[in-house]
DNA sequence: CTGAAAGCGCTTACAG
DNA sequence: CTGAAAGCGCTTACAG
């Protein structure tokens, strides 16, 4: 049996109720006591059992982030972004993610009742948004983060997909290119809906005869290293190749490298999300800057501000154009064999 | 207010602990009676509160997880290991990460009592393990992951980081390498120490002549890029290149290609740890293949068996080799520039 | 400034 | 098979 607020009482020689005021440093409490219980608490290692804390209380000192997985580039770094808040407030965070299954969402979201006192969800998913509206309770403030729910005026916070797809393609267009073909992602994925949105619309509206040129891609390095050999395989290979996300762009630069393309002189290619590898692949990639980490950041604070501040609706993070080696027009082509 | 087991029971006609039974499975409760709870208390959407639940059950069905870092790809990998068997086993994970700050290790590890029926702990901290001796208790059952500790007979779970870079060590070596820089990582990293070790020992034990030739690394991207520079402004430049991990291998692999350094002709290049972007890279780079998400989730079992099986050392998890083209000897150097 | 007591929402022997 | 009641470990009005 562990330590409780009773051993320390009787150990300090007061009530439970003044070890719980010491503890929690309220000011009706003699100093001489408070040292006392201080002092005692931290000689039995006393630690607080926090499920009797937050019952009583009413408060958990917890915050629920629902996501529809935990791993890769970006969940990692929108837990980066969601953990630092959390510590600066001294907040802990229970973590769920339904990987992939929007249908476990639900679950996930009950299963946060009397566990947290806050909720940060994401599900990127263009449908099936029921399970979502359906266990988002208004007892308990929650704040969506790249979350489409028609109908509601739930909090959220998103990144601006759709302008930063076509302010990508300004730039390509800007250099000269002209036959763009776009790597999408997951059709069901809002993001992926939105840059893909972004791509058409800026396409239609400058080049109103050329034909949208899509390959269907994932998000991850295979899909896009597989959507780069299918391009090479073309009769006529684009000019500029413009992948939803990094990671694609990553699997498509190979597949460029393993061909012999030069890029960008051969063809430019550009990504989506400026991930940390972005930089140090040769050449370079062009990218949109998301800033998934202030994303996560932001989101966690509006929640925390949320009974006080009710402004529903947050400006969207707008990604910023990241020039790099892949599409810069006519540079010179770097040697590449001319060096020991 | 929400809803608590008191209203499902008025509801229902029975007495809270009817309902609690009932929604437990337990078995001694009528059909009708148990179909009529059920049925209550999905109408009034009730859910249980989990800190009421486990103060009086002394369970909490959670698990702490208690890492240096969450984002970046190792603990990303790992905790989808992790989350995975959680998942299968009902559990949800407490997260909590450090930041690199071993001495707040403590904090956070009191922060679970009364929160988690178990604790999965990493610390790959060569010093500093009083944090940890000093808050492992033992009425709470944890499992530490690739975590020295010594003096003690803690439950935990590792990866052969010696053995696995001696092998890779030998792979180089059989292919006639004899100039092998290694390209360590952070010197207070227990890994980074044990790779060191391996390709110490391997380099002493076939070449006693040859001299170590260790830079300091930090297992990111940036630190890889700048060994790789420093290697190429070295006098009589190496033959092959050994980076403790994967992250400073593509680094390093990215200042070769700017530099027109073909690989592996002109220098070999091997990382560790098989990360995703291993095989994706041109040339696809050879590693030593640590299976992560299988480490989480093999610790999870482990610590969920502890009571039963108490075999505090595991087997670590042996790496395996991976070659790929960035190693492999004699091969003939593709083309880069002659296709259009 | 301090203590006795109620109460948070559950679970679980104990009776019946 | 069911209910009344104790109890889990805290916090917090309420008195004093």
């Amino acid at each position: 049996m562990s330590i409780t607020i009773k051993d320390v009482a009787r150990q300090a020689n007061v009530s439970v109720a003044t070890v719980s005021r010491a503890l929690n440093g309220h000011e009706n409490v003699a100093e001489a006591v408070r040292k006392r219980v201080i002092h005692v608490a931290s000689e039995l290692r006393y630690s607080p059992h926090h499920a009797a804390r937050s019952l009583s209380s009413r408060r958990t000192h917890t915050i629920g982030v629902v996501l529809p997985d935990l791993h890769g580039e970006f969940f990692s770094e929108l837990m980066r972004g969601i953990d630092q808040v959390a510590r600066e407030r001294g907040l802990h965070l229970l973590v769920s993610s339904y990987h992939g299954h929007p249908e476990e969402q639900g679950a996930a979201l009950r299963a946060m009742r009397g566990r947290v006192d806050g909720l940060l969800v994401m599900s990127p998913y263009v449908a099936n948004t029921d399970f979502l509206t359906e266990n988002l309770t208004p007892s308990l403030p929650a704040m969506l983060i790249n979350t489409q729910l028609p109908g509601t005026d739930h909090a959220s916070l998103s990144i601006d997909n759709y302008g930063g797809a076509r302010a990508m393609m300004q730039h390509l267009l800007e250099a000269g290119h002209r036959r763009i073909a776009f790597i999408a992602g997951p059709e069901d994925n809002f993001d992926a809906h939105e840059r893909l949105r972004g791509y058409r619309d800026a396409l239609a509206e400058s080049l109103p005869h050329a034909p949208a040129w899509v390959l269907q891609g994932d998000f991850d390095e295979a899909s896009g290293h597989r959507a780069g050999r299918e391009l090479l395989a073309a009769e006529i290979r684009p000019d500029a190749v413009f992948a939803a996300n990094d990671m694609m762009a990553l699997g498509c630069l190979f597949a460029f490298n393993q061909a012999g393309v030069q890029l960008p002189r051969d063809i430019a290619l550009v990504g989506f999300d400026d991930i940390p590898l972005a930089r140090y692949v040769y050449p370079s990639l062009t990218t949109m800057r998301v800033n998934i980490a202030e994303l996560g950041g932001r989101a966690l604070r509006a929640l925390l501000d949320l009974p006080q501040s009710p402004p529903p609706q947050q400006e969207p993070l707008t990604p910023e154009l990241i020039v790099r080696e892949s599409s810069l027009p006519n540079t010179p082509v770097r040697a590449r064999a001319d060096s020991s």
